[in-house]
DNA sequence: CTGAAAGCGCTTACAG
DNA sequence: CTGAAAGCGCTTACAG
């Protein structure tokens, strides 16, 4: 059994006009009389008739596909950033073509994918492109997007949170609160984001009187919790670990309350990205809020606006400390 | 500047061949000769032509498109399950076209979405579609598979875990350990995990001398902390309470934990999916994993297997349990 | 405002 | 094994 699909031709016949008429009664601002229209409407609702996307985007080359590439990793964050893009993307008449990638860097073969269906534009989010691989996406006109992350080597948009800004603001407020013993348990390092909450961090504590020690994690709870515990049970308990991430904060949290440390009294916790986790009573942790809605309606606008930026454009937004039982 | 879409024609001219030939040599199973093969491949690369999908499925009617439709929420288990469809599918040689959904209920306008570009199967998960729409893509010749959810007034293939036989397990499991008095909270009563997995429950003990409580629970961690908590605030302090999910036995262990109850050894705690933070220390929530492996490869079995069956089918899967440190 | 016609980039009988 | 041609379902100048 074929999947049989009604043609704008079979409506046509039925309302008695060309089917070009047809046609334009599905193209929003095309000239048709009120009264064609009525009749032409008619007959497609009585043979359900649905205007076919594919023919549409081969002839006009819009096919309303945005390409969105994302890491296959345990980060709920990501899980909301997806459905804001999807239902944000979908308001404005985009449909997305989804890959989840599970290595580090989106591979040519998913990019592949996303050309052979046309799709406007690429949003990639906790994952890298190689450079050569921007290069010809760019050269084909199809626009970039890194989300949550960036770099400098390559031609594409991004959008960010002020992850600089932010991590320097977080060591101001513990530095005040008299920390003077500071942990940073690191992400992948080689992602931006943890390198400029680190690199931030650090930089506020430059002539100040704290040690900061740094820990290298990987953005997993699991690793966070083991580093932790370890420290610890070398009898290192400083006076605040700041994660790079909320999952890396709440295994260090974690790995302090099986240690029985005292929160906040002897040891701050703080997180970055406020995932709904970090507000469940058992853990209460305080944390840096990225404003995704705001993140994702710029990406958004970055591929959708009429005359788009072909410059790469870096765009960085603040966010806020929120404050709950895991800081003084 | 527009996209330049590098055709077949061109590449058929540089390798000095019909059309046709350059089609056939992207066919897979077309007769070419190897000559003419390496000849239009070496054309092809140099000019990095790719075959636009949407031409070939307007003529094949094959978009290799598949929608996935998921409601909004905050469990991560649904975000695994996500994750396998998307790889899975791409094995073997699918695209998918992703929506999420805020309603309980898939709605017209995101049927029609991918309606319009022919999508070859449609998979729901977490979410219900309404009896018409499934008649109407039924008639359409569209499959449509609902994930963790079944309902027997639909004419569509359902993927669940066995969840009455599981929660008859629990019960069993809770029983011989000596349980008189069990809650479990529900998730939202209108799926059919949630009631599969009370009636299980209830089932067991029909005759047995044990009390069960019901709470009315929506899935969320939030729900049921506070009826956990108002429930120990007012004396009762139950020897089991059995989740309907995991973030429902999440929210219902953080709650005994604030009222310093023991566990396991005064209340147990089970939940349902093993979703990954049920291993984390801090939980070490006991659980029934779904086996999500086999269930995405059963359904999509059900959607690309040549000879599609025509019979709704009802797939029931075991699973199995996990013990950790909320049971005895 | 409306119709006839060309064309988007492909696949696939049909010949040879 | 290969080419010429028809056609998938649409949009869009071009006339009228």
């Amino acid at each position: 059994m074929e999947r049989r699909i009604v043609s704008a031709i079979e409506v046509a016949k039925l309302a008695n006009v060309s089917q070009s008429t047809v046609s334009r009664v599905f193209t929003p601002g095309a000239s048709v009389s009120e009264k064609t229209r009525k009749k032409v409407m008619k007959a497609a609702e009585e043979l359900k008739y649905q205007p076919n996307a594919l023919a549409r985007g081969l002839i006009t080359k819009k096919t309303n596909m945005i390409g969105l590439a994302m890491k296959d990793i345990q980060n709920p964050f990501y899980h909301e950033v997806l459905g804001l893009f999807t239902r944000k993307l979908k308001e404005k008449g985009y449909s997305v073509l989804f890959v989840y990638t599970e290595n580090e860097e989106i591979q040519q073969e998913e990019i592949n994918h996303f050309l052979e269906y046309n799709v406007e534009a690429i949003i990639v989010t906790d994952a890298l492109l190689s450079s050569n691989v921007v290069t010809r996406l760019t050269a084909n006109n199809i626009p970039v997007i890194l989300f949550n992350r960036h770099d400098k080597e390559l031609m594409c948009h991004s959008v960010v949170c002020d992850n600089v800004n932010a991590a320097k603001r977080i060591g101001s407020y513990v530095y005040g609160q008299g920390v003077r013993d500071a942990v940073f348990i690191t992400g992948k390092v080689n992602t931006s984001t943890s390198r400029d909450r680190q690199n931030g961090f650090i930089d506020f504590f430059r002539d100040k009187d704290t040690d900061i020690t740094i820990l290298e994690g990987d953005y997993t709870y699991e690793k966070s919790f083991h580093l932790t515990r370890n420290m610890i049970q070398k009898g290192h308990i400083p006076e605040v670990i700041f994660g790079a991430n909320d999952i890396t904060a709440l295994g260090a949290l974690d790995a302090l309350k099986e240690c029985k440390v005292e929160i906040p009294k002897k040891t701050m916790v703080i997180g970055f990205d406020d995932i709904k986790m970090s507000s469940w009573p058992n853990y209460s942790l305080s944390t840096w809020a990225q404003p995704i809605n705001e993140m994702v309606e710029k990406a958004i606008d970055l591929v959708t606006l009429k005359d788009r930026i072909q410059e790469p454009e870096l765009i960085k937004l603040e966010g806020k400390f929120i404050h709950r039982a895991t800081t003084k």
